[in-house]
RNA sequence: UGGGCCAUAGCCAAGCGGUAAGGCACAGGACUUUGACUCCUGCAUUCGAUGGUUCGAAUCCAUCUGGCCCAGCCA
């Protein structure tokens, strides 16, 4: 009877502020940076951010973290808000730009140098990194720390005028050397880079980096809690040193959470880029990924997403979530929504000897006998079916309830038929079975006189469409679901197996991202890159969960 | 070797001093015009380990062990 699902850690600690009154509203974001497509991880952080900015009655914005044009692509922007829309989250009127505060970071940082806590550096990106020191070392205080306001000013000025060359100087914060977290030994700023922004183009030729520009960003939105992975926490002093230091009265509250692995992919923008940029598959899109776009194009929908990111969980433990997880959320989302159609991945003929020749029947059944809402299809019967290979065995093994010689099975809506005898290839393998069926078993609602154990599904071949079936292996590493040192990946050589089958007639009209079960062999939806008008071809979202293994 | 974080079943995850929720997976059974679905049933004497405090500890304290992150002018 416990209805209540428990409150999260991160729901806790707003409850905590929200009684603290540290907030007037609750405001999230989620503000990814466009060099690449999103991904399952990428979800999470959409879907967490945007519920608990719904439960508790506040906002949430869609922002895009552009403050480094180097890696930055308006290919990726776009691909970003065509996901995000998709999961159909709420951001509000319209999609935000880090570098729309360009202007208000650049007097922030004014601000600092004023207040004599922020300095131009003229050491050289090596001599930086010596300067720190390391985890044993303290670092040694830059010999340009202690320049003055005026001239600070100055240089500063002069570096956003572009009199300086990209690594020249930079803008520092001043702030500890001797700090045992290395984001606090006078962190990097601002940096030179003459480079073309795809929002603000030439305007700029000096540019934030994200310790700066990301508490800034939240804090001029008048975001609340600012929800982050794990990684930045050793960030977060430094974030809450310029929230505090640039004079914010009810500053954002930065809180880590643990990414979103799953069991045996690949996650992570980089890998996925690499088997892009490699042609290990075939694009951003290719359905053996798990980006969004992806999952999308493979047929899954944005429910069963949702449902797989809650069902997940959140905390600060390092965790992978089971793929099966993921499978069950798509299955239980279909389940009652797509229609139950015939098709045949892998064919084998059945000729029913003791049908006439000449006759077809037109039979009927429910697209989806748990939701008879979706109403009814038909479909024709003659002596000359296609059947799955699978579904008749010259040497069944014990309990195979299937067809084999002497065994009468059940052909869905239709009628039962035993089967006689069969005709091999050269190689051995079945092409054709011959049946006989009894005219008193016709599955028309009517009793009949004895049961049988198996059912099995057929298309008519008289009447039958041909099309492509797309199965899918994951793209997996078994050890580690990442790519190996050297750039490699051990990913699954089987991971898309494609069959040449027929679907039942009424399907030849199916169109792009209509999604079906196909009895036994579970839900597929149709590709929108490769299906024309002659050829349907479905890609296999995700099998059925099945007892029997062949 | 410095700093930060984490540890509850095969995988997630509640639990916040009163005697281990829930989901996935798995196993068994019933039902079935999909070996699916649905429906029952089972599944941690124990919470990384060891000590301690307490009438009582997964929860508090101490020590230890294991895992993750950090030395970009990336985010």
């Amino acid at each position: 009877m416990e209805n209540n699902i428990s409150k999260n850690f991160i729901e806790q600690e707003i409850e905590k502020d929200l009684q603290e009154k540290k907030y007037d509203e609750i405001v999230t974001r989620f503000p990814p940076e466009p060099n690449g497509y999103l991904h399952i991880g990428h979800a999470k952080s959409i879907i967490y951010n945007y519920s608990i900015a719904k439960k508790y009655g506040g906002h949430f914005n869609l922002r895009l973290d552009d403050t480094n044009p180097l890696k930055e692509k308006n290919e990726y922007v776009n691909s970003i808000i065509e996901d995000v829309n998709w999961l159909g989250v709420d951001y509000g009127k319209k999609v935000l730009y880090a570098s729309n505060y360009f202007d208000k970071m650049f007097d922030y940082a004014i601000l600092l140098i004023n207040k004599g806590l922020a300095y131009v550096c003229d050491l050289s990106i090596d001599e930086v990194k010596k300067y720190r020191g390391d985890y044993n070392n303290v670092g040694t205080d830059s010999p340009y720390r202690n320049r003055t306001i005026e001239e600070n000013l100055k240089l500063f000025y002069e570096m956003k005028d572009g009199k300086y060359k990209d690594g020249e100087k930079t803008l520092r914060a001043k702030i500890d050397m001797k700090s045992p977290n290395l984001n606090m030994r006078d962190p990097v700023i601002y940096r030179i880079a003459h480079l073309k922004h795809h929002n603000t183009g030439d305007k700029w030729c000096i540019y934030p980096m994200y310790d700066f520009a990301h508490p800034l960003e939240d804090a001029i939105e008048g975001i609340s809690h600012s929800l982050c992975t794990l990684e930045f926490e050793d960030h977060r002093p430094f974030y809450e040193w310029v929230v505090n230091n640039c004079e914010f009265k009810k500053p954002p509250r930065q809180i880590e959470f643990a990414k979103l692995y799953l069991t045996n992919v690949i996650t992570g923008k980089r890998y996925i880029k690499q088997l892009v940029d490699k042609g290990i598959v075939d694009g951003w899109d290719d359905p053996r990924l798990v980006t969004i776009a992806a999952l999308r194009r493979r047929g899954y929908t944005k429910e069963a997403i949702k449902n797989f990111i809650e069902l997940s969980g959140i905390s600060k433990a390092n965790s992978s979530s089971d793929y099966e997880l993921l499978e069950y959320c798509i299955r239980e989302d279909l389940k009652l929504k797509t229609k139950r159609m015939m098709a045949i991945l892998d064919p084998i003929k059945l000729v029913i000897e003791n049908y006439p020749k000449d006759k077809t029947e037109v039979l009927e059944l429910p697209y989806n006998v748990e939701n008879l809402e979706l109403g009814t299809h038909k479909f024709t019967f003659s002596n000359e079916l296609y059947i799955e290979r699978d579904d008749f065995s010259i040497d069944p093994p014990n309990k195979y309830y299937r067809l084999f010689i002497g065994n009468e099975v059940r052909l869905m809506g239709a009628y039962y038929v035993k089967a006689t005898r069969y005709e091999t290839d050269n190689n051995g393998n079945v092409t054709t079975v011959y049946a006989t069926y009894d005219e008193n078993t016709k599955q028309d609602g009517r009793q009949v006189d004895r049961k049988v154990k198996g059912t099995i599904h057929f298309v008519d071949a008289k009447t039958a469409h041909q099309a492509k079936f797309k199965i899918f292996n994951n793209l997996v590493d078994e050890e580690k679901g990442k790519l190996n040192e050297d750039g490699t990946v051990n990913y699954n050589k089987n991971s898309l197996v494609i069959k040449n089958g027929f679907i039942e007639k009424e399907l030849s009209l199916s169109k792009a991202n209509d999604k079906f079960q196909f009895m036994r062999n579970g839900y597929f939806n149709v590709d929108y890159k490769e299906s024309t008008n002659d050829l349907l071809v479905f890609n296999r979202i995700v099998d059925l969960k099945s007892s029997f293994k062949l």
